[in-house]
DNA sequence: AAAATAACGAACACGTTGTTCTTTATAAAA
DNA sequence: TTTTATAAAGAACAACGTGTTCGTTATTTT
């Protein structure tokens, strides 16, 4: 990729970033965002149709990265017993946002962290699915499969909301311990 | 309150409803909503400072009824023991969902439902704070009492949020049945 | 019947959007 | 290095949405 692209597609990035942290994302407007990324107007809109597919390019990058490696690492781990290893998976996530790669925590702290929870769990619900596909714990419970999923999906992205949203004093070890004392059981209820 | 006040108010309401029904949020313009409601520029401004606040006011009416004659039920009950106080009135919540007052089903399975669950979850919050605050349940758990708190709020809402998407196959009980379960076991977690 | 209040409609200034065109700067290929 | 391709800049534009003002009409309330 041409190094005058990338450099025009980071500021503009950073640039959305600062303001995200700052006010309400419908106050936005195209306007702000080229002042602060200190780019054209037609540079802009030669890189995003509208600022709609600029938060959605720039939710891609964040959790295609950071759910990626997670996948990595439940490949890795499946020698364990399945348990174990899905723990694994959750405690590396969390580690993963507390060690704040491009600036994720702005981003799931702001006023409008709801549109990157939403992302957030979108692609979790994949990595869950994946997780527990192959062993049939979700398939021996007596609730719906889709329903365990789409719970312990949210309970995650609810339980790292609540650990953000208190300023992270919490270990991820402690965190993720809170994680799974809230999904375990149900796991368990066959 | 005036009649005139009311009808415009309500046509007003019943406009911005049926655009979300159809389209994004963020796309409706007040211009459409008048055009709908059939109301004059000025006098949507006389009653709504902006469509922000537009959306605020709706939703407040909206959970305020539904809330709050859930609160109701829970004081009346409570003479029961605690914990099957609480299961009727989660109940009640899902098979006054199920009735469908306002219109909050249109509301609750847009594009844009994820603005609603929030309301709806903080008001659940309030609720489920009153509803376990007496007795000590919360308190002995090993989990913090706002985590609880918080989990358990969202999991109702993810849950008839499933529900809802999922076109409202399984009967009221069954619902409440999949959400005690899966918030059950943590209550007794201690 | 009179006074108060709500809705209407037209017009307005202002800001935002997304596009077009020309010119300049920078990177890649020869 | 020179040439060629491509990205960015800047100015200008029409179209649209916003929120307000003002004078007029219609409907309640007193």
């Amino acid at each position: 990729m041409d190094r005058r692209q990338k450099k025009t597609r980071e500021a503009i990035f950073k640039a959305f970033t600062v303001l995200l942290s700052k006010k309400n994302y419908n106050h936005i407007t195209v306007q702000e965002i080229i002042d602060v990324a200190d780019v054209g107007r037609t540079t802009f809109y030669a890189h995003f149709e509208t600022k709609e597919f600029l938060l959605k390019e720039l939710c891609e990058e964040l959790f295609e990265h950071i759910i990626g490696t997670a996948m990595g690492h439940s490949d890795i781990k499946g020698r364990y017993s399945c348990e174990k290893a899905s723990d694994v998976v959750y405690l590396h996530l969390v580690q993963h946002l507390q060690q704040n790669d491009n600036n994720i925590l702005e981003l799931l702290s702001c006023q409008n962290n709801d549109l990157f929870l939403k992302y957030f769990k979108n692609d979790l619900v994949n990595l869950i699915r994946t997780l527990y596909e192959k062993n049939g714990i979700l398939k021996n419970s007596k609730l719906p499969e889709d329903f365990l999923i789409n719970h312990i999906a949210s309970t995650f992205v609810e339980t790292v909301s609540w650990w953000i949203s208190h300023n992270m004093k919490e270990t991820p070890e402690t965190i993720t311990d809170y994680f799974l004392a809230a999904i375990e059981p149900i796991l368990q209820n066959k």
